[in-house]
DNA sequence: GAGATAACTTGTAAAATGCAAGTTATTGGT
DNA sequence: ACCAATAACTTGCATTTTACAAGTTATCTC
C-alpha cells in the first residue's frame, strides 16, 4: 500500500505494494470471478466499504496492474480490468489458496469461483 | 492479523491471517535466513519495531505456524522455529519472491538469501 | 419529475502502527 | 562484589489506517 521501499528484497517490496488484508482480494475477484465494476467487488462476502475500495482500484492502477476503463458514456460507467502484470500474479493467489485450503479448516472454493 | 474469518475462501482466510505488511517478512527470515531469535529478527533491513515484533511472533505461535522454545535456561534465551504447517508457506513466499523480482523494478534477492 | 442506480467522497470513532524509552534477568569482565 | 552489556521483551504515546455510516453527482427509467 505504500511506494515507499522498505529493502530491495523482492518479498518485501511485494509485500509493500500488495501486504494487506483488501488488496489481493479485489485481484481475486477479478481473476477468478470476472468482476469489474465497483458495485460488483462491493458484493462480495468479505464485505470490503466503499472508501477502501476506491483507495486501493486507484492504487492498483498507480501501480499498473489494473486499467480504469469508462465502458458507456451515456450513463458514464466504469469497467476495471487486470493488465498483463496484474494477471501475472495467478501464481501468487493460486499457491495462498492452495496454503489456505490445507492448512485452515473450514475454508473452501465459493462455488462461484470454480 | 486476526482470528476472525470475513469468508470461507482460502484466500480470505489466507489474507485473515498473514495479511499484514510484517508476518510473511518473518517467515523469510526463518525459512530462507535461519532466523530464530528476537535480536536476529530486529536486524533485517526492514526495520521492524520491537512491539510489532513481538505480537506477530505471538500470533504466529498462537496460529501453530512457529514453535517458541527456551534453547537455553541459564540465561534464559528462546528461539522461534518453523512447524510443519509454517514450513509449508515456502511455494507461496516463492511465487511472491518470483513476481517481485519480474514486475518490480530493482529488486534482488539479497546474497545471504541464497 | 420522482425514485433508482453507479461510482464515488466525506466525516469520524476505533484500531493498528511506528518510534523511543523503560524493564527484567543474567552474564562476563575487573 | 560491582558494573556495563546483552537478550527479550513491555509500555507510552503520537500518527496513520481502518471501519462504518452518510452524503454527493450524474444519469436513467417510469
Amino acid at each position: 500500500m505504500t511506494l515507499h521501499r522498505r529493502s530491495p528484497c523482492p518479498i518485501a517490496c511485494t509485500l509493500d505494494l500488495l501486504g494487506d488484508r483488501w488488496t489481493l482480494l479485489i485481484v481475486r475477484d477479478m481473476m477468478f470471478l470476472g468482476k469489474q465494476r465497483f458495485e460488483e467487488f462491493l458484493e462480495s462476502p468479505e464485505g470490503i466499504s466503499t472508501n477502501i475500495l476506491a483507495s486501493r482500484l486507484k492504487f492498483l492502477e498507480e501501480m499498473g496492474l489494473v486499467e480504469k476503463q469508462p465502458y458507456s458514456n451515456h450513463p458514464r460507467r466504469m469497467n476495471y480490468q487486470l493488465t498483463e502484470p496484474g494477471k501475472s500474479l495467478r501464481p501468487v493467489l493460486k499457491a495462498i489458496a492452495v496454503w489456505g485450503l490445507k492448512q485452515i479448516p473450514e475454508t473452501r472454493i465459493p462455488d462461484d469461483e470454480i
